[in-house]
DNA sequence: AATTAATAGTTATTGACTATAACTATTATC
DNA sequence: GATAATAGTTATAGTCAATAACTATTAATT
């Protein structure tokens, strides 16, 4: 058998054995992230968007008078760190910032039409990168992993 | 309906909606990505090993005699950033560096008894706490996740 | 009602991680 | 034999997440 341990095949193409590593949920899930994020952030670049601006312009648009607060929370990431995202969104007139008359520690964001129409051109262009990366990968399967994130994420917390 | 536009439930708990984001791979993954690997890295932490330095030893017992580059290929990581992370391995005593005689340039990683034993206490402990944390998720489902996001990454390639 | 707690947003700072460039030594190519 | 490519290394710079400290405002305590 042709088989030596210089870890790659005949073709060059590495061999690597990860048997032990590649059972793990954590490595595959990194690993699967680490296809999809760079044409995300590829594309998203194209509107002078990252990521996490994305996603907050995202959540801003489905959750019309959200607080930073609660955008924190529901993107699992810390308030500080919100606030010049918000500043540069803002600025770009992408969202607005009003304070609510009835606690006025709080800022409620909305999305401008501007932002909400962004929104939605860069997540279709998100999605369909995204489409062209996992390949033949069938509708049914697609969901499948989908609801089996999701119940994952629920069962966490 | 007692519908407010406050995003929290009548317990409190948040009722952000993301469908637009939901609906993304990306998102998903990270999301279940950011819910494991807090925990792993404390399990590893008890061995003082990080996610990267773990990931490293567990593909080096894998395969004896692995070289650097073909070690920072598997990992899709920097051959520069693996330096510091081999030294330490090294140093531990749970991997060695020996040069290999054909190729004067490169170094043959090999684990010690000890990093192989090591090794395989980490991975079950990284594993039991996943198994923790994703709670009732039967074995049907975890398998078929797990074929899923296996094919992602090589459909991504 | 006055005092004390907690909350929302902000600023500044730190540590961790990633990517890049430049370098030496060695091997492969022309 | 000269040139190019590769393996490992070092140093560095940029990105990102986490923390602490602060102000303003509201909620809770007595």
């Amino acid at each position: 058998m042709p088989q030596t341990d210089d870890h790659s095949d005949d073709r060059g193409r590495p061999t690597v054995e990860d048997t032990v590593l590649g059972d793990l949920i954590g490595y595959r899930l990194k690993r699967a992230y680490m296809q999809i994020q760079p044409e995300a952030q590829r594309v998203l670049a194209e509107d002078d968007l990252r990521v996490v601006s994305f996603s907050c312009l995202s959540i801003i648009a489905d959750n019309t008078g959200i607080v930073q607060s609660e955008l924190a929370d529901a993107l699992q990431m810390e308030r500080s760190n919100l606030v010049v995202i918000i500043d540069e969104l803002e600025q770009r007139g992408l969202i607005t910032r009003k304070k609510v008359p009835t606690d006025r520690r709080r800022y409620a964001l909305t999305a401008t039409l501007h932002g909400r129409r962004l929104r939605d051109r860069a997540a279709e262009k998100v999605r369909t990168a995204e489409d062209q990366i996992i390949g033949r990968l069938d509708d049914k399967d697609r969901a499948h992993l989908m609801a089996v994130l999701q119940r994952l994420e629920d069962n966490a917390r």
